[in-house]
DNA sequence: ATGTTGAAATTCCCCCAAAAACATCTGTCT
DNA sequence: AGACAGATGTTTTTGGGGGAATTTCAACAT
């Protein structure tokens, strides 16, 4: 269960240090992927293999789901942390996610979320001002 | 499982360098074949038996499983790579995905697929907004 | 409030492995 | 026999991964 924000930089090598907070969850292994709004999801190997069989059932003659999973595993990477926490984020990931130096790590409950600092910035601004509107639409969902 | 995305050089007797991380599970022989999208997708011998038995299944009878087949199989090649990871791609195979000497490698869980540079960055710009949709579809799911 | 201790964060440096260019060998065809 | 095409091997360079050391921060106790 990953909750909190916390500030990070990305080293020269393209390395984040995770939370120490999170570090324990996702000592044995992580799984880095292209997230929604711009962001990167970081997954513990089980959450991920649930959804890696979801992915598995798409059809290969369908060509909207073969463009789908490219995408997905593509955008994905395997990882581990090393002795002091950190995790080297793939090229093409921190280009998707426009990562440059100032990062934002939350805790999203089953994922982590990687964000550049500003999108984080602008992108929890605007939802904040808006969070008992969109409470308000969630009303359906059963929470 | 084959997970990320690499950028590679072709040599010029027409040898491709296998991702490090793709060079265990293809250790003992590959197959490749023309894939969908101008793109070659490589297979273990493994998954290629998986696959090769799907298609058999597919109705003879039928005028587009016909041509598919024919397509699939005699566009296919086996290979192993060589001691440092290399692959040599028939020449039909590089026509046929438009191969010069920038391809970008890509893992797709079951397969990897071989990419021209160009094409793919133009493929994966394209098909980027049809993955968040999808995307955000399976997240409605409950993953 | 201040000093002390410990852990976390940032920077630096080294080494190994992977890439890319370069070179050699083998066989076949003319 | 020579030349060419194919495959296999070798060398050098570069980049990335990992470790260590220094600094910063935070918690705690005096």
């Amino acid at each position: 269960m990953f909750l909190g924000e916390f500030q990070h930089l990305i080293d020269g090598k393209g390395r984040v240090i995770l939370p120490a907070k999170f570090r324990e969850e996702l000592a044995d292994g992580l799984v880095v992927t292209k997230g929604l709004e711009d962001c990167l999801f970081v997954y513990t190997p089980v959450e991920w293999s649930k959804l890696e069989d979801k992915i598995r059932e798409m059809p290969l003659t369908n060509q909207n789901a073969r463009a789908f999973t490219r995408n997905f595993f593509s955008g994905a990477a395997k990882g581990t942390p090393d002795k002091q926490g950190r995790v080297s984020l793939p090229q093409n990931l921190r280009d998707y996610a426009g990562l440059n130096k100032d990062v934002v790590v939350i805790g999203v409950g089953a994922r982590a979320e990687i964000w550049d600092k500003e999108k984080w910035t602008k992108y929890s601004a605007e939802t904040e001002s808006s969070y008992s509107e969109i409470a308000e639409q969630l009303a359906g969902l059963g929470i």
